[in-house]
DNA sequence: ATATAATTGAGATAGAGTCTCAATTACAAT
DNA sequence: ATTGTAATTGAGACTCTATCTCAATTATAT
């Protein structure tokens, strides 16, 4: 996804383009991998950027919509993105004791979606496994 | 899950098995499906439980651990839970054109899984898998 | 019965996310 | 280029979920 791809989602909805929706675009297209949206405001804001959270909390839906990022991560506290990205692709498992993310990718894992999709004729896009449970540290 | 097996999880911890919990515990087994925990709360006091919000938020990890609720759902404002049971689960295909859910179930995804967890030391309790895509209608 | 460690409730606190509203700005029509 | 209008913005107040504090209470083992 590319930044003028947004930008016809953007006026297709007839909505604006706007300088603080294409710094939002570009800070997350160029240098963010995982991110929450008060993370993104602080990130921004010490590279010297003046938009508002309020502004990037109104943005980030648009950017869902349009498929720019993706929701993922489901923790008691934050709502966490991260850029739609075949390569950087990888599942969830997520100790909800601590809190801690566990990333990791499985060739297997993903063939065997692919063919489940192809059995129910489905064309399968982009998916979200999150493995909710217990990690070593925090089981005893 | 019952309640005796909630019993036995809370004394293997260490831990005391109280009125209070007790309380939570029959009233997701007896009444609730899905449920937010402040919901939980409003709930019980209606019913006359004098069960402190508190102590909703400081059970509901205990009941996630045992294996007893699992957190469902990714909404940015509050968590929900739902009663585990091994029956039902299955997970989905979702189709971004018209909606539509396709549910299904594959004991080797299931296996899969768990082999993952092993190989991170991690204890998966449960998952929720989601792939977004397009249906056989939608797609020509 | 006693010791002790876990648990509790009330209320303070933290913090994510939303809302308000006047000022500003993008865009289309003139 | 100018104007009209509707969308957008920022600052900060506000809402609401969730956590923390701490003294009083209670479960459990001895």
């Amino acid at each position: 996804m590319e930044k003028k791809e947004f930008d016809a989602f953007i006026s297709k909805k007839g909505l604006k383009r706007t300088r603080e929706r294409d710094e939002i675009v570009s800070e997350i297209l160029c240098c963010q991998g995982h991110f929450a949206p008060d993370d993104l405001f602080v990130t921004m804001k010490s590279k010297g950027s003046k938009v508002s959270r309020a502004s990037i909390y109104r943005t980030i839906p648009l950017l869902v919509e349009g498929g720019l990022i993706a929701q993922v991560e489901k923790t008691d506290k934050h709502a966490h993105y991260e850029k739609v990205s075949k390569k950087s692709h990888h599942d969830h498992m997520i100790c909800t004791v601590c809190g801690k993310v566990i990333e990791f990718y499985s060739g297997s894992l993903e063939r065997m979606q692919e063919r489940l999709c192809r059995q129910e004729s489905f064309r399968g896009i982009h998916h979200c496994l999150e493995i909710m449970g217990v990690c070593k540290d925090c089981d005893r």
